[in-house]
Formats: C-alpha cells, structure tokens, sequence
DNA sequence: CTTATCCTTACTATTTTAGTCAGGTTTAAA
DNA sequence: TTTAAACCTGACTAAAATAGTAAGGATAAG
C-alpha cells in the first residue's frame, strides 16, 4: 500500500511551487531544486496541469505556476490525481459484487478515512516545513 | 496506493476461518471455497501462522484454524501482517530526514487514519457478509 | 507404512513503476 | 526573423514488485 514515487514527487513540486506562489518556475529548476529526474517530473506536472492544477507558459521564461492558491487545493486533490483513485481497492467501483463483499467494505472504509484526511490538509499547510524530499 | 493481492486473499481467509471458528479447515478445501490458487494461499497462511494469528494441525485431518476468537482479531492486524506496514511511507521510520519532511508527515497522518479505522473492525463484524470476493 | 496434510525454499512469469528518449510546438528576445 | 528556452506528447526501456509455481521435506492419523 505504498504511495508511488511519481506522487511522492508531485506532492513536493506543488508543495515548492505552493513556497514560490508568485513566479514561474521552470521544470528544469524545478527539478535541480527537489532532486527529481527532469523528464520524468515533466511528466508529472503535465497531468497535474491538465487535471486544471497548473498553468503552463511556453517559451523563453515560461514554466509552471499554481492555478489557484496554496489555501485552496488539498493534498487530497493532489493524490487523487497523481494516483488515479485514493481507494485502495482491486476491483472497479461499479463492480457487481460490491454489496455484501467484506473485502470491499473494508477497503471503502479505508478510503473514507484517507479521504478525510487528506481532504482537510492543504498545501498551505505544508510550505512551512523545512525539508520536502 | 492498492491493496495486494496477496493480502485480499489473506483476509478473505480469515474471514472464512472466524465464520468456521469451531473447525480445522485444510488449505486444499480453503481454496477452493475462497477461489484462491492453493499453493499461493499456502504460503499466505504460513505468514499468518508466524505472526501468531493461526494454529496448524498437521497430517490427515490436519489444518488450520484462529488462534483467538473472531472478536478478539482485527482486520488491521491481518493486513499489518500481510502488507508488512499500514505506512504508505517509501522510507524507513527512522529515516533522517523525518522531521521537518512535508510528504512525511502527510503521508503518516495517511497512516494514522488507516490504523484507526482499521484497528475498529474485528473478524467478527465481517462474517455476516455473504460474499468474500 | 501410507497418505494427507503442513512447511520451507527457491524459482519463474507477469504486471507495475520508474525513468528515458526523440521530436514537435510555442514564444520571448536578440 | 532567427534563435533558443521552455512546454508538450507519445513511445520506448529498465528495474522492481507482485503473483504464482514447483519440488521436496516433516509430521501425524489410520
Ligand atoms: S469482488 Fe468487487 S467488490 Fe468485492
Ligand atoms: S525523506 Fe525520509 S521521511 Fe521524508
């Protein structure tokens, strides 16, 4: 039930892009900054942008800046994009074994509990820590 | 952030044994009850075993059975077991750079939640379900 | 003594994750 | 208007984790 490096390292370029709310940043330093593989990061916040978290700007001195304020996107938000769903369960939630199987209403509640969690947890929360990685 | 495979099954066993609670059931028939390959459960039960959650019996007639009653074990202890940590963490507890790490401490209130909520649900809540897949 | 069962270790195959690469598109600035 | 710095995309490869298999030994009932 480990989160993914992939989210790992998308919870800390929003967290530095949360610090750095009024430029653009580019992937390059982006990358240099949190120690994380230049392409493999762009990747990373091509999906976050088109999930509608970031803006881009091409050319010359563009980069990426946070759509909306550190205040208002979650965590949750976050690795909901990053790692598709937040349950941890195998099979599809229309599965049509659901009702009455426990395996599934455990994991359901486990789910519940994360959502919670992480839905209460902005990056606001999180730019006053020292370390990121 | 899954549940393995490996740990569904486990847990649909010990569903299965807490509602068998008064019989030794075999791997064999446990397998084809649950619909897990038999050879692959084998080893998921021996781990249970080690952990202290299972008794075994061997030789004819021989199998396995809880050692606590069904209101005595928590679903979060079996998937302790199973998934070796309910942390979604990638490195160690005692990793240096714990504190003061953002992801860190998102990620272990990740696992406070999970612990809780699981550490709530007993074998026994779960043997009313009908289905286990 | 034979057979049913657990027990252990080692192996293989499959799937997922992590990371790379190549080449295209946009845009600021010289 | 050319250049270069950035984003953008899709396909590819490598590594790691997971799922499952195989083989043979140990124990105990009948
Ligand atoms: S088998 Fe799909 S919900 Fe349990
Ligand atoms: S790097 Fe180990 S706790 Fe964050």
């Amino acid at each position: 039930m480990r989160v993914s490096q992939r989210t790992e390292y998308g919870i800390r370029a929003m967290i530095a892009l949360a610090r750095d709310f009024d430029d653009v940043v580019s992937i390059k330093e982006l990358a240099e900054r949190e120690a994380i593989p230049e392409p493999f990061l762009e990747q990373i916040m091509a999906d976050l942008r088109r999930a509608g978290l970031l803006k881009s700007t091409r050319g010359p001195y563009g980069g990426y800046r946070l759509k909306s304020a550190p205040d208002e996107i979650t965590v949750g938000r976050v690795m909901e994009i990053l790692e598709g769903t937040l349950s941890p369960a195998r099979c599809a939630s229309g599965c049509a074994r659901q009702r009455g199987c426990s395996t599934r209403s455990v994991l359901d509640r486990i789910e519940r509990s994360i959502t919670e969690t992480l839905d209460d947890i902005y990056l606001k929360d999180l730019i006053g820590d020292t370390v990121d990685e």
